[in-house]
DNA sequence: AAATACCTGCTAATCTATTAGCATAATGCT
DNA sequence: AGCATTATGCTAATAGATTAGCAGGTATTT
């Protein structure tokens, strides 16, 4: 089960924040949150988290350093493969489609030439 | 703000379930929930995500048919936003890519084709 | 028409999330 | 060395989330 289901609203933001970051000491995710709780809050939550298994520390001098406990690219995944089924249909290429179609236009033209070259990986893979 | 920060985890998990759906009954609601609490308890919070002006109903026979208040495209594509700016360190290009590098193949050769496609027109805008 | 099933309106209890405060230790500055 | 700053450990109060139950209405079945 994918930690959105589990987690408190707070305990979201915290680890999303510490996802974002990829690491970080309680004052570094004070600072990344828009709404912040006190020093205290953040570090209840912290400890929480740590106690549910999504996160570690280590001590850096004076200081608790926290990381996700699970590994990025595996959370990112779920995460993705969530967003698919919640909001585009479960079809991934409708992902890729919001993704190109972007006003804001966020894929430079390497990026492109990048995917260009994926998908023609992907596409040759297929016909083997 | 995207509203996976400020709804309580039953309330997002409720309006992810109508995302999902499109529309439904309580009773669809309940049925879509993975570890459903009781049919009133749904009721609830159907009701504050319509005061929190997330959710509309409309009376359809003797039930309520449900839906969510704001487009799907749109939220979709703030969901998305977030996702990458969350997992994948505010590069659309690595979410793209990681769909394609699927293990378990989601996308068919006709969405590749499709893609490609999206890509060439997207291509071809950037150097107008 | 009576009985059954399913729906809403409203309300209240409980459990959990969320918050912050105090005591204490370590660090860094003057 | 003494002072200010910034940590952590622990704990407790409050606010909010989560749940369910009862009363009453409407449809549906027998």
């Amino acid at each position: 089960m994918h930690f959105t289901e589990t987690l408190s609203r707070r305990e979201r933001q915290i680890l999303e924040a510490l996802y974002r970051r990829g690491e970080g000491s309680v004052s570094d995710v004070l600072e990344e949150l828009p709404d912040p709780p006190s020093y205290s809050a953040i570090r209840t939550f912290l400890r929480i988290l740590e106690e549910k298994g999504h996160v570690t520390h280590t001590q850096e001098g004076a200081k608790y350093v926290y990381r996700p406990a699970h590994a990025q690219p595996s959370v990112a995944r779920q995460a993705l493969d969530k967003l698919v089924e919640t909001f585009f249909g479960g079809r991934p290429e409708q992902v890729v489609a919001a993704l190109l179609t972007d006003q804001e236009r966020k894929l430079t033209d390497d990026d492109l030439e990048r995917l260009s070259t994926l998908i023609a990986e992907a596409r040759q893979k297929g016909i083997e």
